[in-house]
RNA sequence: GGGCGGUUAGCUCAGCGGCAGAGCACUUCGUUUACACCGAAGGGGUCGCAGGUUCAAAUCCUGCACCGCCCACCA
């Protein structure tokens, strides 16, 4: 054994455990041995009783690299995986990857423009694909490497990924089964347009940024309003006010007034709307429903006309009057000007600051629009799937099957109830008051990289086929399907809908759709020949490895996505199953850089955990980001911190070198001459796994590396060993024989304690002082 | 505007009713059956501020200040 660690070997030890084939729990020994094996693991014959711990890996979208907050993401779940099988439990851990459409394309997109100076368009949908598709494999081959080497022990054999063929048969099935439930619907409605990437963004993909604005008052008839925005404004004839603002009681709603506005006369209608804040400038506005989210409600609550000011390039259209075709940043400055020469300006505030709604993708400037998209209703009622007997399905608590229930009502109740308990306590708050206030989903995609929706529509010209001339009226519009549909009284084509689903509508159904989701027929078979589950509603005869790991045990993943991922996991299993996805939700902080930044490329602030496992190995990577780090809290990290746990795994590999250092052959039968000051310190060791224990089964896990790398350092190498250098450099051999039996046993007690945090080095001291001949004994599948 | 969290040693952070803790940094000493990526000894704190509850408060309650985050339709 050298003087220190040398983590380089670490790769080898993860191909030793991965080709034990111990990650899958198929194979896995079903209690582990306490003793060295004789023989080969025996094999399971059944489930017994034994424990099942399941849990998904988040999977990492497919754009690049891992980073640390990555690294800790698999430290925890690590430990959590490693802990259960090495208590015996049946422990499965899928690993994963995500396509993350919007956010592949456009590094790709990008990548294309900089290096050709082509556009998507230019190169086709086709080999557009191609080429994403291609730049994802890297990817995914990268992050593969990546996680081995982090020394996750996850079960590679079930490796899925958001866009492969059984993934998009279960998108597939999920979007036929919530559009036949009227759950999903295609509609005009207002949403957020991406003029720079030309697509539509969900709410939650949308990043405020504050700006500094001029903001003009201007007379509006008799009126005065208030406006930041007025290139909007050519469209606005109505004019609203609050219904109990006294200043204006004396108009009344529905009252028109002429006035003249930016190109000649109008009419204006007066509308009296309770969204209109008094306090905030005259307490008068104009609406332009077509572009801002506030005045589309107000417009639909009175039932208003709708028109279009902007183009999807963020052009002014025809309505602007000698101003079309300009964009909007140009227009803003000449309808000022033009105001101020009728005499409509009054005065100008220029310390005004506002928020502006810019994509969390491609930077660009929201603009809100009316666009026909698809949708998940989120309020509608539906009768909650009723779990199949024996299907291995469970009733969400609080919720009679026979119940009507919305999407957002179950995805409170999931939670409410206590079925799903998300921990730290505080993201409870958070979550109920997001579904309490949810809208509608947006589920379309103008982009291409992703699943394509399975709509397909009726082409205008219906030339009716022979004897069905007065069916045309009843040609469908719209199909559902997954192949292309044929029209069942003309000769008229269908097309698909070119859009594609946003990302989190495959990754909604991770936990199931890696279990092998959807049952029954479409299972196996090529989605193209596949037909979408007849039986409505009917679940299929169930996948083994669906009803021994489903609902998982517990899913960990960063708190920044309770809302994006975690919110519509329980959504998709809860109306696709009428079951939970998961019993726990645990939510770790962000990976910060020492001044608390976010770690970004432009920053430059990046500390890679390959790098850092590299330079010090991955356990202590591993450690560094575990201690320290409060449940939900963010943390600081620097290499220091990094250095400081390597020294650790040095130290702990000295202890094993010094206790091989003093091998005595006689020490196998002196367990019985133990002092009572022995048994004392064997107990204190078996506390401490105690608590590390209870550390692990209460999500604190920064507190059982602290408490081992604490007892190790300080206690097992600073007085223990110290103290038995007496007894093993006496003149008496039968006493030295127990002294080292002695620090072995303790060495072994907290490598087992520690395996789960720092899996390499403590089964690379186990090979060298504990493993025997026999193939497949190893450190991770020892009894705890 | 609403909500949540933070404020503890020089730095990074644990602790969350019972004698103020860890890592890093710092000071002094040390060529000991492993380890200098080490050991021994040590310095360093009104636990943000002001009240309150309690035998006892960093910890619970109230208010305030500053910092951070999340949510929201102020045109």
């Amino acid at each position: 054994m050298n003087t220190t660690y040398d983590p380089s070997k670490e790769s080898e030890i993860y191909k030793a455990w991965e080709d034990s084939g111990f990650f899958n729990p198929d194979r896995a020994p079903k209690k582990p041995r306490k003793a060295p094996p004789r023989s080969k693991p025996r094999k399971i014959s059944s489930r017994g009783k034994q424990k099942v711990f399941s849990m998904v890996l988040p999977p990492p979208n497919v754009t690049g690299i891992l980073h640390m907050g990555h690294a800790a993401m698999l430290a925890i779940q690590d430990i959590l995986i490693r802990y259960h099988r090495m208590k015996g439990d049946k422990t499965l851990w899928i690993p994963g990857t995500d396509h993350a459409a919007i956010a592949t394309q456009e590094k790709v997109e990008k990548e294309i423009y900089k290096k050709e100076g082509k556009s998507r368009h230019d190169l086709g949908r086709e080999e557009f694909l191609r080429r994403v598709e291609q730049f994802a494999k890297e990817s995914h081959d990268h992050i593969v490497r990546q996680t081995k080497r982090m020394g996750a022990s996850l079960d590679w054999s079930r490796e899925a990924f958001t866009l492969d063929e059984a993934r998009t048969r279960a998108v597939r099935e999920a979007f036929k089964r919530m559009y036949g439930a009227g759950l999903i619907y295609r509609g005009g409605r207002i949403v957020n347009w991406d003029p720079k990437l030309q697509t539509t963004v969900s709410d939650d993909e949308i990043e405020w940024k504050e700006e500094k604005a001029s903001f003009y008052y201007f007379k509006y008839g008799p009126f005065e309003i208030g406006t930041a925005r007025p290139e909007t404004k050519f469209g606005d004839k109505y004019v609203v006010m609050h219904p109990k603002d006294g200043r204006y009681a004396k108009w009344k709603d529905g009252q028109k007034v002429e006035l003249e506005w930016i190109n000649g006369p109008i009419t204006a209608t007066i509308i009296k709307d309770g969204a209109v804040d008094p306090a905030f400038g005259t307490g008068v506005m104009t609406i332009t429903p077509w572009h801002d989210a506030t005045d589309f409600e107000i417009a639909e609550r009175h039932k208003l006309d709708k028109e279009q000011i902007i183009d999807l390039r963020g052009k002014l259209l025809p309505i602007a009057g000698e101003f079309a075709g300009k964009k909007i940043t140009e227009a803003r400055p000449l309808v000022v000007e033009k105001l101020k020469a009728k005499g409509l300006l009054v005065k100008t505030d220029e310390n005004y600051t506002h928020r502006i709604a810019t994509s969390s993708r491609g930077g660009g400037t929201i603009e809100p629009q009316i666009l026909t998209q698809w949708f998940v209703d989120v309020s509608k009622k539906f009768t909650l799937q009723k779990p199949l007997k024996g299907s291995g399905l469970k009733e969400i608590k609080g919720i009679n099957p026979r119940n009507e229930i919305s999407l957002k009502e179950l995805m409170y109740m999931a939670v409410r109830s206590g079925q799903i308990t998300i921990l730290p306590k505080k993201f409870n708050k958070i979550y109920f008051y997001w579904t309490d206030n949810l809208r509608d989903w947006c589920i379309s995609r103008q982009i291409w990289y992703g699943h394509r929706i399975p709509a397909w529509y009726h082409e205008s010209k219906c030339i009716p086929r022979q004897g069905h001339e007065a069916d045309v009226a009843k040609c469908k519009e719209v199909i559902v399907s997954d192949v292309k549909p044929k029209c069942e009284f003309c000769n008229a084509e269908f097309t698909q809908d070119p859009d594609t689903l946003d990302t989190w509508f495959s990754s909604g159904l991770w936990t199931f759709s890696t279990l092998g989701w959807p049952f029954g027929k479409a299972q196996g078979k090529p989605f193209d020949s596949a037909p979408f589950d007849k039986a409505q509603g009917g679940h299929g005869k169930p996948s083994k490895d669906f009803l021994m790991y489903h609902p998982t045990s517990v899913l960990e993943t960063g708190y920044d996505i309770l809302f994006f991922w975690v919110a519509r996991m329980i959504l998709m299993s809860g109306f696709l199953l009428g079951d939970i996805p998961f019993k726990t939700v645990y939510l770790h902080g962000m990976v910060r850089d020492a001044q608390g930044r976010k770690m970004s490329k432009s920053l430059g602030n990046i500390i890679d955990p390959l790098v850092m496992a590299e330079k010090y190995g991955a356990d202590a990577t591993r450690l560094s980001l575990i201690i320290g780090a409060a449940p939900g809290n963010d943390m600081k990290l620097s290499e220091d911190r990094v250095r400081g746990y390597r020294n650790f795994s040095t130290k702990l590999w000295n202890i094993a070198r010094f206790i091989r250092m003093n091998e005595k052959p006689e020490f196998a039968s002196l367990r019985s001459r133990y002092t009572a000051e022995d048994k004392k310190a064997l107990v204190k060791a078996l506390s401490i796994q105690k608590r590390v224990e209870r550390s692990i089964n209460t999500f604190r896990f920064h507190e059982g590396a602290e408490l081992l790398y604490h007892y190790v350092w300080h206690e097992l190498a600073d007085k223990i060993i110290e103290r038995e250098k007496k007894r093993l450099q006496g003149e008496h051999m039968a006493h030295a024989g127990t002294a080292h039996a002695l620090l072995r046993e303790l060495l072994r007690i907290s490598i087992t304690a520690l395996h789960p945090f720092m899996p390499f080095v403590t089964e690379a001291i186990y090979q060298e002082l504990y493993a025997s001949e026999a193939k497949g004994d190893l450190l991770m599948i020892q009894n705890w």
